[in-house]
RNA sequence: GGAGAGUUGGCAGAGUGGUCGAAUGCGGCAGUCUUGAAAACUGUUGAGGGUCAUACCUCCAGGGGUUCGAAUCCCUUACUCUCCGCCA
């Protein structure tokens, strides 16, 4: 969420900022700042009323301690017409304020300066790519004939078991799933990061924390028995950690990654281009979450950016980084990155980790705060990425390294399979 | 699921109608001492709104109520803990 100061201050680079997300964000300003004003006066207004009762009610205590009964009476008469105002005006004012969240609700965050505008993905800019395409032998196969082939997933029986999106992983298919999680965190936590094992069930404060609610409600599990939500993604319990929080400038920076499972309804989006491990209702994936200090922010958004390319480079796999421009960042990010890599089989870029700086656009929203060196709170920024998001890196797996005799499992991936190849 | 107890500042924890934005301890910050650090001692230190700055207002889990006046009394919701039940 924007702050309602930085808006005031900033009115023009805040429109201009969310045109490069193709979002007209100039009535909203002009009304956000009319409500604020709005809410300042009737905060002042009521603090006034409220003011004076109190002082009448000290008096009435004071009388009535001297014996003065009669006069506390006349008293009384007028702090009850004072709270009759003060009624009005604090209905009035959290109407106001009421209104001026939802607004703010409305407002994505600011793209950063370097990021290009645009409408969708076709307007994404590469910057980097590594890694050369590996040429197969004829008669290769995408992963899910793959998957079949070699009996190591099974997405029929998990139709049969929840539906469509929900693979059963068998065998080596299984113990590659599970060498990979072990892998990505490890990867992880000698780069610094703690590990956690989060809840993957949260609760509706926590989708607001990280704004996946109130408006994207419907693309999340929904238990409503218990009002809980299954998570789209570690980042809402990992952000979620450090909701309401309060730290010190010294205990910055702050880096957590965890492993769990991502739960994503994706209503509407079958079609084209989500066969096989493409795209799935339950999927696995290993996060990175930063709070950094402002300062520093985009410094530790290139060490992400870093982080990730060091494990696709060990694991050998052919990757492009793209800018995102502001029509696809989300809605929360100031900042993204995607990572692709190329699935020769396919033939096309499957996105694999996305890495975001949020700036304090979640701060706000969580209570994020350190205390400054001026002894201010001050918000701090949030960051995340993936480490990666599992199907789609074992599908380039399967397929940039199927070979006639089997799959070959990439070498820094060895000591967690225990076998070299899937035949 | 049943019964009971609780939720107070960064943390722990007192406070049962006005003198309470809140004792005390820890932690943080500053200083004294020290070559430096630790220890000790001294001072300081909740959050939000508002103001040029004061003033002032709000906040003792959330919401509602009683009262001239509520952290304190009542209702309600959420959560936590203990015991019982169930259970991997």
């Amino acid at each position: 969420m924007l702050q309602v100061p930085f808006i005031r201050d900033n009115k023009e680079t805040v429109i201009t900022g969310l045109a490069k997300r193709n979002f007209d964000a100039k009535d909203i300003v002009e009304e956000v700042i009319a409500l604020d004003d709005s809410r300042r006066s009737l905060q002042t207004k009521l603090d006034n009323t409220l003011a004076e009762s109190n002082v009448l009610s000290k008096e009435i205590g004071n009388l009535y301690k001297t014996g003065k009964a009669a006069e506390a009476n006349q008293l009384k008469e007028k702090v009850s017409a004072l709270k009759e105002d003060s009624k009005t005006l604090s209905d009035d004012l959290s109407a106001a304020a009421d209104k001026l969240q939802s607004l703010l609700y409305q407002l994505p965050n600011v793209p950063h300066e370097s990021v290009p505008a645009g409408k969708s993905e076709e307007d994404n800019e590469e910057i980097y790519s590594e890694g050369s395409i590996p040429e197969l032998y004829d008669g290769a196969q995408p992963h899910w004939e793959l998957a079949k082939k070699y009996d190591i997933i099974d997405f029929e029986l998990g139709n049969k078991i929840a539906g469509a999106g929900f693979p059963v992983y068998k065998g080596k298919g299984a113990r590659l799933q599970r060498a990979l999680i072990a892998y990505f965190l490890d990867k992880n936590t000698d780069a610094g990061y703690t590990e956690y094992q989060l809840p993957h069930l949260v609760n509706e404060a926590s989708c607001y924390g990280t704004g996946q609610l109130p408006d994207k409600e419907g693309q999340m599990y929904h238990d409503s028995r218990d009002n809980l939500y299954l998570i789209p993604t570690a980042e809402v319990p990992g952000t979620n950690v450090f909701r309401d929080v309060l730290l010190n400038e010294s205990e910055l920076p702050i880096g957590i990654t965890g492993y769990t499972p991502c739960f994503r309804r994706e209503a509407g989006s079958y079609g084209a281009h989500v066969r096989g491990l493409n795209r799935l209702h339950q999927f696995d994936k290993v996060e990175i979450i930063r709070v950094e200090h402002p300062d520093n922010s985009y410094k530790a958004f290139d060490g992400m950016i870093e982080h990730v390319k060091d494990i696709l480079r060990e694991l050998k796999l052919p990757f492009r980084i793209l800018r995102l421009c502001g029509g696809d960042t989300g809605f929360p990010a100031a900042m993204t990155y995607d990572f692709e890599l190329f699935s020769t089989a396919q033939d096309r870029w499957l996105e694999i980790s996305s890495v975001s700086n949020f700036e304090t656009y979640q701060a706000n929203r969580l209570k994020l705060r350190f205390k400054n060196s001026d002894g201010k709170n001050e918000l701090a920024h949030t960051l995340n990425g993936s480490s990666l998001a599992l199907p789609r890196v074992l599908a380039g797996i399967l397929e940039n390294y199927q070979t006639e005799k089997g799959i070959e499992i990439p070498e820094a991936l060895i000591p967690y399979t225990g076998f070299s190849i899937i035949d």
